[in-house]
DNA sequence: TTGCTCCTCACGTCACGTGAGGTGGC
DNA sequence: TTGCTCCTCACGTCACGTGAGGTGGC
């Protein structure tokens, strides 16, 4: 985390934040998850901290989460018109139109919040199953002692 | 659950009963992560209650650890060598062969248990930071209200 | 005998890894 | 100018999906 923070980033500085690699950063522009900032034919990428913080979210979900890039995809999108709304309508002072956004914000964090308790309560039933293993095999060792 | 146990399994039917496809068990015996039961070339593939307990746990690690099935065949392997030496040695009666066997299921389920909870405060995590973004969109909405 | 599932290649796909050959900025 | 990182193909890989064509068991 630097203190400048809105220099101008190239490709290899991104992966070594996000802790990937170029590559998959390419890629993942290429599959239309990234922005893919518009510049010349062969012209080095740009990039801001807001995108090494969406870079980070993708990997984030894409791990903990196990989804496929198409899934990562859809439920990131909702988020990224979101983002785009917000810049648009941010200072229109409407309130209607500020609750509209606020609500369908909501509405997506239900969703991501939703697939990451289901997957929370899967990892505790697997470790409560493996603590479980444990003591039976801590019994048997008392019983061996005896 | 059947109550008939014993009941020789075709591939189709471990593959029902666990969630998967026919392929992906083939797969998995053609790296070696399953035994693949000695037959005559072009014949039916054999399974028992065990083998789709076996096919169960990979699938649930796959999921849950995100690991590569290379990763994942080293996790197992110690859990492979303990059932091999379990079936050996449990009528030995010797006390000290025995508790080599459980000292070592005792290491291989701690590594085990450390990548699920290392996995879970992940998740709880991403859990806390939703939650405090649901927080403060509920806040703004409040205030567009007042 | 008729379906159904099974078999073995084998090519396709997704999410990248990994050079090959060349250009660009401090 | 010298390295370094960057660029664009493009082929390789892992973990399967998906037919193609044929055989086996209730």
């Amino acid at each position: 985390v630097s203190a400048v923070a809105n220099r101008p980033l190239r490709i290899g500085e991104v992966a070594e934040l996000t802790g990937t690699t170029p590559r998959t950063i390419r890629y993942y522009e290429e599959i239309g998850l990234l922005p893919g900032a518009d510049r010349a034919h062969g012209k080095h990428r740009c990039y801001t901290e807001a995108d090494v913080e969406r870079v980070r979210e993708i990997i984030r979900l894409r791990d903990l989460l196990g989804l496929s890039l198409d899934q990562l995809s859809e439920l990131l999108a909702a988020e990224t018109a979101r983002a785009e709304l917000r810049r648009e309508y941010a200072q229109a002072e409407d309130p209607l139109t500020r609750g509209r956004i606020l609500d369908e914000a909501l509405g997506h964090i239900a969703t991501q919040l939703a697939l990451v308790r289901q997957r929370r309560r899967e990892l505790e039933q697997l470790e409560r199953e493996l603590v479980d293993k444990r003591r039976t095999i801590h019994r048997r060792l008392a019983e061996l002692g005896e």
